[in-house]
DNA sequence: GTAACTGCAAAATATTTGCATCCTT
DNA sequence: AAGGATGCAAATATTTTGCAGTTAC
């Protein structure tokens, strides 16, 4: 029952060190993690490049997703087990706090719903709010 | 009544060729801007430099806003009339389609009010939503 | 005239690509 | 053994900074 190789091997996707560790990462993380948060982890640093080719795949198999934020800084956050490669839901806000720079995953707070204009589609929704956390207020 | 130095000077910003090159792209323009088509548009070829600063002032006045994309493009495009500096009021949700891939600006949908824990400070939520759009529908 | 804006050069960052080597299956 | 993943080096692309010259008010 280890959940990450089951992750990995449901994707068909070959389980080596770095997949393992960065996926871990995630699991372990209270919410969404940036490009260069996973390149400071002292427990999965790797090379630039392999932290690039293994988000990327992740993405692809729908592991991952990423989340834009209007400051240009792009999240990834795991998607939850339903998830299928290409079908995310996801449904928890996540804060960027504008000091520390930390990204929390606010479980308590649900993600509302939005109602679009006839003729769209809904298949995700992600709120990013930004501000001052806790640990810097 | 000419609308170009009307919105530059209500932000009390020096009136220049740029500012108003660049924000008339924006005025004429149907959508949305990535720095890049500023750049390359003939009618407004400053300095790269230039742009980033342009743009970012712009940003800062509360002029334009920009929109995060899936891609890890950024896109820029003009508030409405009731945006203070700082204070964007133009606060709608953002569509990405994932088959064309195109951003939209979502104007009658409004941001929801989105309660945080206690000791957290909000200062801006961003709603990115995605799925697919009336167009390929 | 003064403060602000611009262009140029260059530094600092970020991302992508090619290739040889190593690991997973 | 074969295909895929990784690390390194280097090519590209993007964004920021400093400074001198120019422009707006």
């Amino acid at each position: 029952m280890d959940k990450l190789l089951d992750i990995l091997k449901k994707r068909h996707i070959s389980v080596t060190e770095g997949r393992k560790k960065i996926l871990e990462l995630f699991l372990k993380s209270p919410g969404a993690l940036a490009h260069a948060d996973i390149e400071r982890s002292t427990s999965a640093n790797f090379d630039r490049v392999t932290v690039y080719r293994t988000l990327q795949t992740f993405v692809e198999k729908g592991i991952i997703h990423n989340i834009p934020t209007a400051d240009n800084a792009i999240l990834y956050a795991l998607c939850k087990d339903n998830c299928e490669a290409g079908h995310h839901h996801d449904n928890h806000v996540h804060f960027i706090c504008d000091n520390c720079d930390s990204t929390i995953c606010l479980e308590k707070v649900a993600v509302p719903e939005v109602k679009l204009p006839k003729g769209f589609t809904k298949k995700q929704t992600d709120v990013v709010v930004s501000g001052i956390c806790i640990e810097c207020k």
